[in-house]
DNA sequence: TAAAAACATCGAAATATTTAGATATTTAAA
DNA sequence: TTTAAATATCTAAATATTTCGATGTTTTTA
């Protein structure tokens, strides 16, 4: 006899793919996702922004449309936001796009 | 003896990423994919423009950005063109994009 | 409790994208 | 060979995005 434990397979509608699509397409927006996938544990929004001669209001409005994309996870820590990568929307946006080429 | 034919597989740089997440991220080009990508042989140009209700300079220069991005490839037969998907940009970027959940 | 640190929000300028209409180009059909 | 079909290019207007500086909020530290 077996039980299967199934979480839900996230599906993205258009206007998901499409949100993230503009999300990642902007060059720092791009380097942000690719530092932060890099890090083991999170990465700090003032780590971040050390990272780029951005203004911080700057950083903080590219950093908002990644997380309103749901491609990263901001968590409050005191007066700190820690950032980490929401693996299930990109694996979910990654298969969508796979599904493309078919 | 073994004899391997090894296609190379395409590793995209961020530029090239960031200029394929461009061109999806508009409601119009990703509806374009999502027909090609149904279709088994190819769309053409005109069959596509009469899906939206676009100006037809408008749908030229939406395919252009799909085609630059080398998500859809063009063929031209006499003065219609012909799209397919790209399967091995698609694939590439599908990877580059998983890889950032890890 | 006053100051500083970390971040968000607002307003405005600079820049980029989207769109349509007019026109040009190429190829096929009459 | 004239006309029509399919597509591309150019220009300009409308719209959206990016960026910064100024200022606001929240939390920590002195």
């Amino acid at each position: 006899m077996f039980f299967y434990i199934c979480s839900m397979i996230t599906e993205l509608n258009s206007k998901q793919v499409e949100k993230i699509s503009k999300a990642l397409g902007d060059p720092y927006r791009l380097q942000i996702m690719d530092m932060i996938s890099k890090r083991k544990d999170f990465m700090q929004c003032c780590e971040v922004s050390e990272c780029f001669n951005l203004a911080q209001s700057t950083m903080s409005h590219h950093l908002k449309q990644l997380v309103e994309a749901e491609l990263l996870v901001a968590e409050k820590e005191g007066r700190n936001l820690k950032f980490t990568i929401n693996r299930e929307i990109c694996e979910a946006y990654s298969r969508y796009i796979a599904r493309l080429g078919f």
